[in-house]
DNA sequence: CGGTTATTTGACCGACTTCAACTGCAGTGG
DNA sequence: CCACTGCAGTTGAAGTCGGTCAAATAACCG
């Protein structure tokens, strides 16, 4: 078994070829992480935005709240993603980050963002790329809560997890971690709690997939994909860039 | 009156401070647009990403469909509006841009924006903060879609498009001009379209707004706001970041 | 084991959708 | 000038999806 903060390599990797040079550099970005309980707060809305955050283990959820305690995740963060790369451009923070699982985390300085992407020019290239993508995750959402069914929506969350997860490793093929509440799950799909347990019962009903004990099991890809009308383009990974 | 290319210096402007050198660069940019028609399709999913896009007059709006026709708009983009300034970094397009209204749009090849971004380094930190604010808005629409009623989310819309037009100049405090049609705000907030005018009504007899001809009028900008919940920090203007 | 949190189930209700028809208006051509 | 057409908007009725309230398990944890 790889260490766990092969994740950012990994990840980087997926849409942006590196040199060994490009990747030592990187990995020095990420010394020191901090951890994180389940459920803490690694970053509030209105802090500066003077730290990049890079995910090695465990996830994270981008939040945002309504002054009433409504509660929507705008984004979830796996092993090796990277954010807030470029936000110091931004004055502060206008969301939470906020633990999902127990998690390490490293916070990275802004400058040395900014002194690995003078650097690397690889890296400053993976970096925008990073981020692009992310909002490119953020539009399919907006896709996923405007005009998917609840059902839908699901399946096609659990396909993009799959796939990134894939994507760093952390997934075999057919089965996945999710250490996801499903509090988290309707905050994901903007569902009621008791609806999205609902839903749940009817994807395992569908015989397509099936959550328990922290796991994904997927029995039948084609049709949870089918189910979502799913398609990995949005994810730009380097592979189906040849598609 | 100015002219209305001049939407591009005053967006950009609201965010990062330039010299009049950048500006020239800038304005460089966006020579000879493009005219499209209400409808029209101004770039489709799959095309490749090698021109950004500038909105110099009109409305813009970028659009996902599902293969059963549903569709969601993602983003509205309004003159002086900048979008796939870094987007070569990525393979192909996921989304379409569509034009709302009758509109001038300048392509420019990413060549162009790369040259212009190293001539001027503070050229180079605006385009990036205006991806950044993009996607800052994107994870708003997040949580309109997610989180609050369809009258909340039409106001918060509404509230989010005045601060904008004011922004570039095209609203003058208590009125601007909306080209859209309900299917599009319907296809904005993922309501049909029957609800969506059943909840300008709504919107119309709480006396804080109403929409005709086109125009956006605000009787009551406060009782809007609340209505909302709106705070316009996510558009990450630099004059809010005093506060 | 007791206390807390997560999940599940039932009954009911309301927001939003769908289907269908109608109004108002602008353009077009007879 | 006036039917005719087509589109945007409006209204009504009925149905469905998803929300809320309430309570019963089930899993977790010290």
């Amino acid at each position: 078994m790889r260490p766990p903060t092969d994740a950012v390599p990994a990840k980087i990797r997926l849409h942006t070829p590196l040199e060994p040079a490009d990747l030592a550099v990187l990995s020095e970005l990420a010394l020191r992480p901090r951890a994180f309980a389940a459920q803490e707060l690694v970053a509030a809305a209105g802090d500066p935005l003077d730290l990049a955050t890079i995910v090695l283990e465990g996830m994270v959820c981008r939040t945002k709240l309504l002054p009433d305690g409504r509660r929507q995740i705008l984004a979830l963060l796996l092993p090796g993603d990277m954010v807030d790369l470029h936000a110091s451009v931004l004055g502060r923070r206008d969301d939470n980050l906020e633990a999902v699982s127990p998690c390490r985390v490293a916070l990275v300085p802004q400058s040395r963002v900014l002194a690995c992407a003078a650097a690397r020019p690889a890296l400053h290239e993976a970096f925008m790329r990073e981020a692009m993508i992310e909002a490119a995750i953020a539009r399919e959402w907006v896709l996923n809560l405007g005009r998917r069914s609840a059902l839908e929506a699901l399946a096609h969350l659990l396909c993009e997890l799959k796939v990134r997860m894939d994507g760093v490793e952390l997934g075999d093929g057919s089965r996945y971690p999710l250490p996801l509440r499903q509090q988290h799950l309707a905050d994901c799909l903007g569902l009621s709690l008791i609806h999205l347990n609902r839903t749940l019962s009817k994807l395992k009903a569908s015989g397509c997939a099936i959550i328990r004990a922290g796991e994904m099991r997927i029995d039948d890809w084609n049709g949870l994909v089918s189910l979502a009308h799913f398609g990995a383009d949005y994810l730009h990974f380097r592979s189906s860039l040849a598609a």
